[in-house]
RNA sequence: GCUGGGGUGGCCGAAUGGUUCAGGCGGUAGCCUGCAGAGCUGCUCUAUAUGGGUUCAAUUCCCAUCCCCAGCUCCA
């Protein structure tokens, strides 16, 4: 809708400012994000990411951008390898259950599915053929192991992105042992040489008998779906650092093009303010909230609720918030069906305006879903408001369920009202002697009645336009 | 150690050089309801880590201190 405006803005990590979005192609984006290295079931952490790339994308189709999406699935590293061999199953079997788990939970998470998820194993030809290039281009070299390395000696821009200088980086940090073979210790692999530890893993290419490096297959897989050059690169900021600046290195050197317009990085989660770790014993997977009974939707709602760029606290206290924040828009969405005064007056339709404008500005302002939120809500009590008055027409409320359903489907956390969950018979029932009840004023019966009801997972409330039901979860 | 981000009420989280520091959650009182639920309204007592400085005015800018987090080669 406001696409041909521009009014979108992104703090972009390369240049550390918020700038307005400009696509290459009108009214389109090519956006890849960097997905999951399926070893494992993924966190929560992990999921803050794919739930604000998620928020990302419906926010651009929101103004109307077609999104053009890739995720990549990273099936061959040294952790899938480490993964399989101790399982003694084969890598793809390995990383084919993981990679159904990672599909189930965004599913659960109600994120949206991207166009494309190429698999580092899918891709070794065009991998190969850029590190061939590179090699052309005089920025690779052998070395003695037989590995193909990164000179990034030779690439003049290497640090532009975490703005890390080369020569500054400490070499006490951390110093693997198997590095002598590189000509400098910052050189990465673009192709490492089979060793026996990769047992049955490995490829017989035109660069020798191996595999790919991590980095060059975020590289070669986004411009073959993207192009060379492409609008938006996102990933968690642990990211930023080696593995973006590494593309971007192999990318530009390779093409002599600009790689990536925008750079987006997501902050880390923090657990009961501290780092998520599993020995600190706060360490979740969306499977283990699952388990305790959370609601993937407040999961989400919680993930989503505060700006991308901070680090954000989670804690169970938190959770539950977010599960009664997402309670309150259910109800108001539940609410809107029975309205059926006479007009507001031109009241609604004025706060219609104002939320959208008030919402949207937030969201185009470097997707800032706090105070997107807050005017949401705003809007909610002065409906709600509305409402309890009785003013609001049917056609009114019709006009507010759709731009809800708008905002939902940039949020995703309201979903449909659930009519088609049919109540039971004996539930129908029970609700049908406990209104012959209460229109006989027999309280009694009709408590009792409300509380069998309650027993079944079938809450009834009682309002001006009848009887309203709905189902929750029984515990 | 070097570099960068951050510390806001009972909890989570916005925003800003200046009339009362969003919003959500929780608590509480009132309205509504047969009661409840949902909803609305009020309240939640000194909420901006600490100590200085600049300023007519700082939570916001500057300095110091404390604490948390991240990056420093394959962790979102």
């Amino acid at each position: 809708m406001n696409a041909a405006t521009g009014s979108i803005c992104f703090c972009n990590t390369l240049t550390r400012r918020k700038e307005k979005f400009v696509p290459i192609e009108s009214g389109k984006v090519g956006l890849y994000t960097c997905g999951p290295t399926v070893y494992d079931y993924a966190h929560i952490g992990n999921f803050r990411a794919f739930l604000f790339e998620d928020l990302l994308k419906r926010w651009l189709e929101y103004r109307g951008y077609k999104v053009t999406h890739v995720m990549n699935l990273t099936d061959v590293d040294d952790k899938t390898i480490r993964g399989s061999q101790k399982q003694q199953v084969p890598l793809e079997e390995y990383t084919a259950h993981y990679t159904k788990a990672f599909f189930e939970d965004i599913k659960t998470l109600n994120i949206e599915l991207a166009d494309y998820y190429p698999k580092a194993t899918g891709h070794i030809p065009e991998m190969v053929k850029l590190v061939k290039q590179l090699i052309q281009n005089g920025y690779a070299y052998k070395g003695q192991d037989g590995s193909i390395y990164y000179a990034i000696s030779k690439f003049s821009n290497y640090g532009k992105l975490s703005h890390i200088k080369v020569d500054e980086l400490k070499a006490g940090a951390r110093v693997k042992t198997d590095e002598y073979t590189k000509e400098e210790a910052q050189d990465f692999a673009l192709w490492k040489a089979w060793t026996p530890e990769d047992g049955d893993v490995f490829w017989e290419t035109e660069l020798g008998k191996g595999r790919p490096g991590w980095h060059i297959e975020c590289s070669a897989m986004s411009m073959k779906y993207l192009g060379e050059t492409f609008d938006i690169h996102c990933g968690g900021i642990d990211n930023m650092f080696p593995h973006h600046e590494n593309e971007i290195a192999q990318s530009e050197a390779a093409t002599s093009k600009k790689f990536v317009n925008y750079w987006l990085h997501n902050e880390h989660l923090l657990v009961e303010g501290r780092k998520m770790a599993k020995k600190l014993g706060n360490f979740y997977t969306l499977r283990d909230l699952l388990g305790k009974g959370y609601d993937p939707i407040a999961i989400r709602y919680l993930l989503l609720s505060s700006h991308y760029r901070a680090q954000f606290n989670f804690t169970f206290e938190a959770l539950d918030a977010a599960g009664a924040a997402v309670g309150r828009l259910r109800n108001f969405a539940r609410r809107l069906e029975g309205a059926d005064g006479n007009g507001s007056g031109g009241k609604v339709a004025e706060l219609l305006r104002g939320v959208q404008r008030s919402f949207g500005e937030a969201m185009d302002d470097d997707l800032n879903v706090s105070v997107a939120l807050a005017a949401l809500f705003d809007f909610v009590r002065e409906v709600n408001g509305l409402l309890d008055a009785d003013v609001v027409s049917g056609s009114e409320a019709d006009e507010v369920d759709a731009v809800m359903k708008r905002f939902d489907g940039v949020l995703g956390v309201v979903g449909e009202v659930a009519e088609e969950e049919a109540l039971s018979k004996e539930a129908e029932e029970l609700i049908a002697k406990r209104e012959a009840a209460r229109k006989a004023k027999d309280w009694a019966t009709a408590d009792a009645l409300r509380t069998r009801l309650s027993e079944l997972g079938v809450v009834v409330e009682d309002t001006a336009q009848g009887v309203r039901w709905r189902l929750v979860k029984k515990t």
